[in-house]
RNA sequence: GGAGGGAUGCCCGAGCGGCCAAAGGGAGCAGACUGUAAAUCUGCCGGCUCACGCCUUCGAAGGUUCGAAUCCUUCUCCCUCCA
């Protein structure tokens, strides 16, 4: 793995990533494919939208179908016919998300299983042997994701343990480094000072790329944009800086200007399938009766084949019919949406003018005036 | 011709003397969604009112009752069975 930043405009930075399956320009978005699917739409389209990385799921994939299922047909890229990059997310998440259904000792997380109620441990080894095995270009920590509102004693001996996890993470990686790049994560919640011990804990261990985890899990977006401005400098700067699990359009030009370097998150994909299409004025509820008769694509400057060949009327009436072509064109336009808006940053601040595009665009988010 | 069953809010459908403006679905309307347990979830959904509340509703008309969607009578329309 390379990294190379070609361009800084304050804290914003563009920059060039070469990975296995090819270059990632940074700022970037990383569509999310937790089951080995970015959901609804095919890599072709993944293609067309010109996504350069895409997210896997370690704790999916490990219930479902197994990544030595997986290892034996050619690994996840082969599996699942996509030519380009795959971060996988280590299960961290899940231990946060499913909290219901786990219990956290040093050891791992003890999962009990959302599909059948089988009984999975994952552990730092466990998740990145199954990394490996899946064929990752970015192999994620196992890590510890607390809610934002957890105490700060609560945070403080989980990061700890996130570090001694990464620790682990790291020499299983080491123990056969394979083709991907393992990147640690750094928790601390909305504590300052736990956020700099524990970036200072991730760095020492020198790993090829550093994320922020623990954001956007509750707390206002003012507070998370707030926490990312003093933690992502925290993280080396020539190297990669991933900020997962965010984020809203306007929570990825905040950041960004705050030095991020790659994005995930569900969000376009999973509020396309719900009826919300982002646009450049704001946010579309295209389900809503307004739009019954719209002719107009639901953003008339963006060039996606859902823009380009469908009405709002159409869409809205494929989401009313609950065809499932709805899915697929409102992910493409969002996807869509997004990437553009990571081109355009990029191109804003290789310009020096980051902080007047953010602005606009900004500002256009904010009046959220689709007409 | 005879016997029985039924008609409930936009639709389906529960209710079978007061706790009923009437369960539950659906449709409709609005909203939420941030390292995906999500084609999910939430709210509104007779009228007027910010609200207390008031008004108009359960095929139609009449009646019994302190009180009726619920009981009785007649009528209208639907369904099933027997001739």
């Amino acid at each position: 793995m390379k990294f190379e930043v070609t361009h800084t405009d304050g804290a914003a930075r563009v920059g060039k990533l070469v990975l296995p399956h090819g270059e990632v320009d940074t700022p970037q978005f990383m569509p999310v494919g937790t089951v080995a699917s970015v959901k609804a739409i095919a890599p072709d389209d993944l293609h067309a939208i010109g996504a350069q990385i895409i997210l896997g799921n370690t704790y999916h994939l490990l219930l479902r179908p197994g990544p030595e299922l997986i290892a034996d047909l050619g690994g996840l890229h082969r599996f699942m016919s996509w030519d380009r990059n795959v971060l996988t997310d280590s299960g961290g998440f899940q231990v946060y998300s499913l909290a219901e259904q786990r219990k956290i000792t040093e050891e791992g997380a003890q999962f009990r299983s959302h599909i059948d109620g089988k009984k999975l441990m994952l552990t730092p080894e466990s998740a990145t042997k199954a990394q490996r095995q899946l064929g990752s270009d970015i192999v994620m920590a196992f890590d510890e994701c607390p809610p934002s509102q957890s105490d700060r004693a609560y945070h403080e001996q989980s990061l700890a343990r996130t570090t001694r996890w990464a620790e682990r993470c790291k020499a299983e990686w080491l123990r056969d480094p394979g083709h991907g790049s393992l990147f640690g994560i750094v928790q601390g919640g909305l504590h300052k000072d736990l956020r700099e011990r524990h970036a200072a804990e991730i760095a020492a261990l020198d790993l090829p790329g550093n994320a922020l985890g623990g954001f956007s899990v509750g707390e206002e977006p003012r507070v998370m944009w707030e926490g990312v401005e003093h933690a992502a400098p925290l993280l080396p700067a020539h190297k990669p800086r991933y900020l997962m699990g965010v984020g809203t359009p306007e929570d990825l030009l905040r950041c960004a200007l705050s030095g991020i370097d790659l994005f995930d998150c569900v969000l376009p994909t999973r509020v396309a399938r719900n009826g919300l299409l982002f646009t450049r004025h704001g946010r579309l509820q295209i389900k809503a009766a307004r739009y019954a008769k719209d002719e107009r694509p639901a953003d008339a400057e963006c060039a996606c084949y859902t823009c380009r060949t469908f009405s709002r009327a159409y869409l809205r009436h494929l989401h009313a019919a609950q065809e499932l072509l709805a899915f697929r064109l409102g992910s493409i336009h969002n996807l869509t949406f997004y990437l553009d808006l990571m081109r355009e940053l990029r191109d804003a601040i290789s310009r020096g003018e980051a902080r007047r595009y953010a602005d606009a665009r900004l500002d256009a988010f904010a009046r959220n005036q689709v007409d």
